[in-house]
DNA sequence: ACAGATTCGTTGCGCCGTCAACCAAATCCG
DNA sequence: CGGATTTGGTTGACGGCGCAACGAATCTGT
């Protein structure tokens, strides 16, 4: 209705206009993301881990060479400071990681992976790849796999840095 | 340690090994979700919108013709049952959608978007939309926007179709 | 050396979400 | 028709998460 004569004026809206592309990006990845979630969630939690982010935390533990601490975690999973701390107890109460003390700083913490949650870890992995395998069969090509992970890797790397260091470092 | 001969055997493991494009491909689509919703929540949250779904709530009421239902709302949302009466509460007691009863259906219930909520969401809208006219400006093009969502709203489909009707349905 | 600022991890509080149980209404089917 | 099943929405109990405040340890600058 403001728009009284188009022929004259070229942008008659000053709001940023995002393309309709932009826009169902945005919900492909929502979409994908919620769905791959809940599949792989599902699956670990049948077969006994409780959470997803459980997961992020073992797998980090036990890839890395040396000992990690709870802020060296806090990229991995999304979860916040208070977050990870009761993550953290809950893992471990169920006798997957150990804290011990920090010897260079005092107060820190080491997180620590335990034989047990090694084991379980190992137990979870192909549970997870398979649900990877099964769903994404004949629908992602390894590379459109690629592609995606360029194309929105890509888009992560941008905003983090310009975001410069306000918190996240990712893998 | 199993593999003892590799030359006479072609695959050695049986468990689904997961290509590592798709690995990152995952990787890449949780970070950038993450990313994005907290990008996106935190502006609209310091523009008076407390939680990210309200808007989702909002626009699929205001864009639908006719009268929705708590059901229909069920797919837009990543809630459940309960969770999306909750969540209407709140949006309800913040006077931006209003109940009403359903007369085909006396078990079910009209939601509509009151004026008010029409003026949040109008006022909303442009906010959201610079996140994104901002963040990805000169990162993902139109045409990488369009491959992404192609690529990934096939993934959606295809699960979606696997679990035939269990429950989601997509806009 | 020392006061102030910063970092690391924990904790109290309140909000939000799921799960399971529930009630009411509608649908199915012999 | 009339009982059994299914569907739509709400509620109670419970658990996870973020925010803000805290205490302890470290770092900084003079």
């Amino acid at each position: 209705m403001l728009a009284m004569n188009p022929a004259t004026s070229e942008k008659v809206v000053e709001a940023p206009l995002v393309p309709v592309a932009v826009e169902s990006a945005w919900q492909a990845i929502r979409g994908s993301h919620q769905i791959l979630s809940d599949l792989v969630g599902k699956d670990l939690s049948e077969a006994g881990l409780p959470e997803l982010a459980w997961y992020d935390v073992l797998a980090s533990l036990e890839c890395s060479p040396r000992p990690l601490r709870p802020k060296d975690l806090l990229c991995r999973v999304g979860v916040t400071k208070s977050g990870l701390t009761r993550l953290i107890d809950r893992i471990e109460s169920a006798g997957l990681v150990e804290r011990s003390s920090c010897p260079s700083d005092r107060r820190g913490t080491f997180i620590a992976i335990t034989d047990e949650g090694r084991q379980t870890l190992a137990a979870m992995r192909p549970i997870r790849n398979r649900v990877f395998a099964e769903h994404l069969e004949g629908t992602l090509s390894e590379a459109e796999a690629e592609a995606v992970s360029e194309l929105l890797g890509g888009v992560v790397a941008s905003v983090r840095s310009e975001l410069e260091g306000e918190d996240c470092c990712e893998v």
